[in-house]
DNA sequence: CATGAATGAGGTTTCATTCAT
DNA sequence: GATGAATGAAACCTCATTCAT
């Protein structure tokens, strides 16, 4: 590091933010990115290696958060002694935790999960949705063998998955802020588990 | 017409169509259009205004019988006596035809709803949104007043009608073809339906 | 002539007119100029060879007509008996009756002398003050011989001879109309007619 | 800086210079440019702008210098001791002053003035003639109310300008070169100071 | 670390003109 | 007389990327 401790590196990733958020990881042009930080191309091109790597270095870090929120969402159910499968796929306390880190990059998840054609993020949407199709399979079977629920597909089980993943980027693209996502949380979660008992014929 | 009877343009419609839907509207490259369709590009601009244009002879038709078999949807809704809002919105029959339509130009409505970014079409989704909040609002109303139902405010609402309309969206894009997604249907409408009366406080 | 006669050809002249007038020769489309003339682009090319010969059925009958006035006045003055050179060349009904055809076809002469460029006409301006040098020419030599005045080149020959022609485009382009160019003819010509004196060194 | 010093943007100012004087701006091609000073258009549009940006580099300068005279001009009149009005007007000091400028940058000024058609620049000489027009306007008022000359309007006073100017750049186009122009300046001169005494009515 | 010059392919669009029918 | 399809070159401009210094 010199004196100007990833002074240079910083301006660039600032001025990307920006420039991805808002023109999407497309239409964001790099010129127009060293433009802002005040660098020149060989500067940028110093710090990273082509420009999905500068958009990794905007996305990158909120996504690790993200993963390993989830992760941990996942490992305390793998713990845990299963009752109410529903009740802990759909847990409040760690959707809020979720939801509350995709509130503190609010714009940067937005950007990753909607406006991330082109990069190697495009399809990040749907890894989201395989890991929760994964637990609601475990779940399904679950409640197969223990509650004698319907045997639920996997087509079923994928959309089940997507429509949670969808409604909480609903909440975060729609609320005016983190206030009233976290407002609306229960009742989109008491629609989803409806949803949920439904497709599983617990009803 | 000459004796080639609308050769040219149906050839430039069909490299089109293979084009956008492989790349997108804004990846799509008139260039290669042309060279795939065998033409030249003076020959593009005799039969389109420009690219919006040509992605309209694409898109334009398929979108417009949705919208007219959407419009034979409301209508009946308005005619008829609504006794129970909830079956009427999520009609079988009329669900049904909707997802006739979207298979019988599954890939022109794959590209429109989910490749559409930088045509005119870009926001097509949003609008086929608000046009079915417009009917939960109704419904709503309805629901309130007859049956005394919870009061639901605007957002969730407007996440119902997009709840619905990515279903029908995702049955489109994951199912193998009509026949499973006409299979899967009634599972989802089902599963539709017990968010909205859970979400309308019916239970 | 069939039945239309010649309905097309000038629909075509008038669309072009209109088009050349907007937009000058140079960016004045022939596409355009066919649309607005609900015509064809074959059917213009049966009645004219390219873009120049329709240009010219915009300007030229102007332009003759305007060459006839200048020629009768020319002939005029070279039968007449020359007393007074200046009061000649600067006559007032001679110049009245210019300024009465340049405001005939006021528009054309405006496209004609100042947005002609890349047509076959673009140094029009340039032959009619070849045309009136030699006018000043045969006044400067009789001058000169009659009146002793002082020899004046060809330099300044040339000089008044644009400047009266620019003095004459002055008034068609800046009056409002063909009256307010009358009125102001008389105090332009006596500008003109004191340069002339000075010039000549008549004072 | 590197090694080259510059010498790809002069190469590219070089041929635009070339080629925007041999065609007028808007006939003169980027491309052809860019092939006269033998580099890509990249380069072009690392150094400018835009087509206009490159027309700026072109006649920026000149018309600068033009600009300042012009103002030195103006302010020593505002400064001195007005006694004859179209003595200062029309001072043979400061012609000189503008013919030598007009001449340093000879090509320049007749591209500027004749051929600059569609950039930026179009108006220029509308704005030149503005300009001398407040001048002859500020004269008027004075000879009106100090020797009691004729009341001149508006349309005169822009004519006088006018007159003025397109003489200068008769001047520039029509001289062989520098020494003829200064040759036949003082004729010039006399001629358009006759014209404004006799439109002022002083004689 | 960083500059900034340069690449070169590609983008969409417009144009005057031709010609078989 | 007139159609209208088609040409093909050219227009201006933008882009991510590279590299010698």
């Amino acid at each position: 590091m010199t004196a100007k401790d990833g002074e240079t590196k910083l301006a660039l990733i600032k001025a990307a933010r920006s420039e991805f958020i808002e023109k999407g990881f497309m239409n964001a042009s790099l010129r127009s990115i060293c433009k802002k930080a005040e660098v020149t191309t060989g500067a940028l091109y110093f710090f990273f290696k082509d420009k999905d790597d500068l958009f990794d270095a905007v996305v990158g870090g909120p996504l690790c958060e993200l993963d390993a929120t989830i992760g941990e969402h996942l490992r305390r159910e793998a713990e845990g002694d299963i009752s109410d499968p529903l009740d802990e796929t759909l847990d409040m306390d760690d959707s809020k935790r979720i939801m509350e880190i995709l509130f503190k990059y609010k714009d940067e998840f937005i950007l990753l999960l909607t406006k991330a054609q082109g990069s190697k993020y495009e399809n990040i949407k749907d890894r989201l949705i395989g890991e929760m199709q994964q637990h609601y399979k475990l779940f399904a079977d679950i409640l197969e063998e223990r509650f004698g629920s319907k045997k639920v597909d996997g087509f079923m089980l994928h959309y089940l998955a997507h429509v949670q993943v969808d409604s909480f980027l609903y909440l975060l693209t729609h609320s005016k802020g983190r206030d009233e996502a976290m407002k609306e949380l229960p009742e989109v979660v008491k629609n989803l588990r409806a949803g949920g008992i439904a497709t599983f014929g617990l009803s």
